[in-house]
DNA sequence: CGCGATCTTTTTGCATTCATTCTGTGGATT
DNA sequence: AATCCACAGAATGAATGCAAAAAGATCGCG
């Protein structure tokens, strides 16, 4: 019933990326240096500008897995009052990013291992969908220039350079996902990054450099059925990539599940 | 002072004096017959109970498309203040059921073509995700129940009882959508049915013969690649299959729109 | 008679207040 | 000593209050 959200809510900054910024939670760190002296940076309407300034909050991960949400702080942080912190709450908890509990307040949504396998399995199946509609209107331009970072990507690649590489990966993605030419779609597909993207799946992949590799075959793969518009089979592609994706992230999952283990 | 809230004591303002007041401007038809009598039906947390009333309410066609949503008198229909309604109305923007526009309050949103292309598109997209994930899980047993329906579904078709078929239609994606095991997946596409589910776009179905028949012969092809377990087959189908309604659909939508353009 | 400015009424957004529920501590009882 | 209960403090959920913006009405003017 906490009905999966998708569109209509802003896409926000998703660009840099998930790795380095990620201090370790637990002290909540509601620094008061940082007293948000801006009234809620830009944006339309004020709510949305809290609602995105909450939702990024979140995101990058300031609040650690699970943690309650402090309410009262939140309020200060960004100096209003809970009625609107409320509402944002409740959107973002419709979102999918925290959950709500009955008179004990919000929670950071933890993601089960389930709740990544499907999130991944349903994110794969919008890639899918964004590659089968991009090839119906994708132009060369278009095309030409997702080659063109696909190659600064592989340069990445040879150098071993992951920021970099991740960089570009996320880049093609999303230019795919644009060149689909369906706004709900993109919209869509925020909402679920956004969900994802509090999972720190990436910063080991080079540990995994037999999955690095195949990815780059992949990628090649996605290209060439791209460039022949041949919808179907990118579909089959794109749903491919993200299950082996999947896979690894479960594997480090695992392993950091472990290790986890073991240091207690 | 037709408005209660000015006195300085508001002793629990019910009711019906300023009804009266309020009559005239109203238009909207907010039945005095059923004045939900029920505390907000079932539910956890009242909030959610509203979420889902409103929800309800909306979907089912209660307010006309690109109508205001009347804040207060929904209040007093659900017999609750401004501030819960207020955050279900976030949430239900978000969901994109309405458009919340800064200053001016809510309004349903309409969907233009666009929209609706956009929305056939990933309703396709994930029925194609359905499919695929279907086959890699589902039972015999399950395979068989969908037969099942699909042969009332038939019936239904022979005897050309438009509404037999479509519930049966509905059920059988429904319980591909289940046969997923993905319960984001689930909850994603309840979202999508409905906002969709406003336009009314099934009602002249039978008008086109031709789309009928061959959306049956297209449920032949979808029961065969599932018991076959041929899962990026039945992805290709299960979102033909949707561009297809679409056409359809968009079809009688023109039709609906010269009809009014005509009675104007 | 039409148009626009100004004033009133209504609505919206947010803050504040109030009632209820939870949490955590201390004490009494077994 | 351990368990259970009671109570104080804090939080959550919802209602009310208030300032500002928008919609509507009234009136003056061309």
């Amino acid at each position: 019933m906490p009905c999966a959200i998708s569109t209509g809510t802003a896409p926000s900054p998703s660009d840099d990326m998930m790795t380095a910024t990620m201090l370790d939670s637990a002290d909540v760190d509601l620094a008061p240096e940082e007293s948000r002296s801006e009234p809620l940076r830009g944006s339309a309407s004020l709510h949305d500008g809290l609602l995105a300034a909450l939702r990024d909050y979140i995101v990058e991960g300031n609040l650690a897995d699970g943690a309650r949400v402090p309410e009262r702080l939140l309020c200060e942080k960004f100096g209003i009052s809970r009625t609107p912190l409320r509402e944002a709450l409740k959107v973002l908890a419709a979102e999918g990013l925290i959950d709500l509990l009955p008179n004990r307040g919000a929670r950071v949504r933890s993601l089960s291992s389930e709740d990544l396998r499907e999130l991944f399995d349903v994110m794969g199946g919008l890639e899918a969908l964004a590659g089968r509609l991009a090839c119906e209107r994708i132009s060369d331009e278009e095309v030409a220039q997702i080659e063109q970072v696909h190659h600064d990507m592989y340069r990445f690649y040879i150098r071993r350079d992951m920021h970099g590489y991740f960089q570009c990966n996320q880049a093609i993605h999303r230019m795919i996902v644009e060149a689909a030419g369906n706004a709900t779609l993109s919209a869509t597909y925020a909402n679920f990054a956004g969900r994802i993207r509090r999972v720190r799946y990436s910063a080991n992949l080079d540990k995994e450099r037999d999955r690095w590799g195949e990815a780059m075959r992949e990628h090649e793969a996605i290209l060439d059925a791209l460039r022949r518009r041949a919808g179907s089979e990118l579909s089959d592609i794109m749903f491919q990539h993200l299950r082996n994706k999947r896979k690894a992230a479960q594997h480090i999952g695992e392993a950091q599940a472990l290790e986890g283990d073991a240091s207690r």
